[in-house]
RNA sequence: CGGGGCGUAGCGCAGCCUGGUAGCGCACCUGCCUUGGGCGCAGGGGGUCGGGCGUUCAAAUCGCCCCGCCCCGACCA
């Protein structure tokens, strides 16, 4: 039996994550180019269909899908005061063009609010041109120090929302709306739970009055922030000159709103589900829900066998793989890497009483199903699977989050945690939104996640570093 | 930027200390054989040993310089 190409979770939870990655065929390091990765057909398939998940859902909301420049006037960036200072240390600039130094460099976009609210200005001037709801569907550049395949890349795709309202209210409104959005693919498609709330005034977004989030919490016990919603206010506004007249025939500042999900997302996707033996993907966002592998000796066989393959496979809409020079062993371990849901066994033995068997990705389990039924039983299969993995990581989820009433008590639980070793929990304390609050956590490493937006727990109580009253606890972890 | 490690076939590595025909496993190609969890046998192709300079009759191996990558730290709305 050769040796498994994929490291144990138990053993080195990181570098587990990265075989399966590579292993499952989603993406590979770019090497050539420092932090990039290339994303693979498999991974870029699986992309695709988050999007499609995304995109309907950002359309059924009312927005409209758009593309900006991918280079931005350096200049623009500076007119925001805490945005440039959020995102200085991470931009890659163009200083010579067509063999030529610039005049103004251009920054490669780390994110678009700026050239955005650029345009912004010169389309809205009325009450009647808002609200403003458009979504871009692009790449980002940040240079960031650490990287790891789809967490943290260098060059990332991605999508960004970006709104504007005539009032606060209805800003706000669509705040929380997307953040809905974000909240249901992740449950509905990645079946992945996540924690709903908003970021202290440390973890906002760089220029944001408020950033949302939705968190996730990986194998490991770190978090994952999956998307961000932010409440924008009219800094932007401000800086960019959006104005618009309103019923009164006065100027105001429009609020704006931004909003986005990231490759990162399939990160979160392999960290919830796989498993020692490769990739698991919910049947909703697996490219491939079933592979027929035909199994047959003498070529006679072969014949029968590949021709029922075909039929069922024609009927449950699923692939045959029917590559010579390669047994079927290999072929079972093949599909099992890439993480496909189901895989169809039909041999000899199988003609011959007119069934075939079924195994489930997940839980490895087999059971024989007759070929009339194909149908139905791989359609509840991959309903099955879908439900199932979704129980089980809101059940890792609940049996990781624990309760703490002091900072000495939120630090023993963390101190040692690292994405290698793995061991994380959420930790559920009472915190104060104060920078230094922020600052005590960051002494060994951990970050409040998010406040929640719904409190499931003891409602108010005292902020374990200041001992003022706060109205519930927040979600303090280690994160990626 | 500080500390550590590594560059030898597509991938993973040995060889270097003690200079003397560039090797192993996987992958790949051909043929036969096999196929219910990574088949086997036989044959075969593939290398400026990261780059430059030096020492030497002779350098993957010794010396100097340079380049790149990885890990830990710092950094990461």
């Amino acid at each position: 039996m050769a040796e498994s190409p994929i490291t144990l979770r138990a053993q080195d939870y990181a570098t587990w994550y990265q075989d399966v990655v590579v292993q499952g065929d989603l993406a590979e390091p770019a090497e050539i180019v420092k932090g990039c990765m290339v994303i693979k057909a498999n991974g870029y398939a699986v992309w695709e269909l988050l999007q499609h998940e995304l995109d309907t859902r950002f359309k059924a909301t009312g927005h409209q899908n758009v593309y900006f420049p991918l280079l931005i006037p350096q200049g623009f960036l500076r007119r925001e005061a805490e945005h440039v200072e959020g995102f200085s240390p991470e931009l890659a600039v163009v200083t010579i063009a067509g063999g030529k130094e610039l005049e103004e460099p251009y920054v490669i976009r780390p994110t678009s609010e700026t050239i955005i609210g650029h345009f912004f200005s010169k389309w809205i001037q009325s009450w009647r041109d808002l609200p403003m709801l458009v979504n871009q569907w692009a790449n980002v550049v940040r240079w960031e120090l650490r990287t790891r395949l789809f967490l943290r890349t260098t060059e990332f795709l991605w999508q960004e929302g970006h709104t504007a309202h005539a009032t606060h209210e209805e800003a706000f409104e669509e705040v929380l709306r997307m953040l809905g959005v974000y909240a249901e693919v992740a449950e509905d498609a990645m079946a992945m739970p996540v924690i709903r709330g908003m970021k202290t005034q440390a973890e906002k977004f760089a220029g944001a009055l408020h950033s949302y989030s939705i968190e996730a919490m990986m194998q490991n016990g770190l978090a994952l922030q999956a998307a961000t919603s932010h409440d924008l206010g009219q800094n932007f506004g401000k800086a960019f000159d959006v104005r618009f007249q309103n019923h009164a025939g006065q100027l105001e500042y429009v609020w704006q709103t931004s909003w986005g999900a990231s490759t990162r997302l399939i990160g979160g996707l392999v960290m919830t589900h796989s498993d020692d033996k490769g990739l698991v993907l919910p049947p909703k966002l697996a490219p491939l829900k079933a592979v027929v592998v035909p199994i047959y000796r003498k070529d006679q066989e072969r014949g029968e066998v590949l021709e029922a393959a075909h039929r069922i496979a024609a009927d449950v809409g699923a692939r045959v793989d029917d590559r010579e020079g390669q047994t079927a062993g290999a072929k079972f371990f093949y599909w099992e890497r890439r993480g496909v849901p189901v895989v169809l066994e039909l041999g000899p033995r199988d003609l011959a009483s007119g069934s075939m068997v079924l195994k489930r990705r997940d839980t490895g389990t087999k059971h024989s199903v007759p070929q009339a039924e194909a149908r139905r039983a791989v359609a509840a299969a991959l309903e099955a699977i879908q439900s199932d993995l979704y129980r089980a990581a809101k059940q890792r989820l609940a049996a990781n989050t624990v309760l703490a009433n002091s900072m000495r008590e939120a630090e023993s639980i963390l101190a040692e945690v690292t994405a290698e070793r793995g061991g994380g929990k959420f930790v559920m304390a009472h915190l104060k939104d104060d920078p230094r609050c922020d600052a005590r956590l960051k002494e060994f490493k951990a970050t409040v996640r998010n406040i929640p937006l719904v409190d499931e727990y003891d409602g108010p109580g005292k902020c374990i570093v200041t001992g003022e009253p706060v109205d519930r606890r927040v979600v303090i972890a280690k994160a990626y």
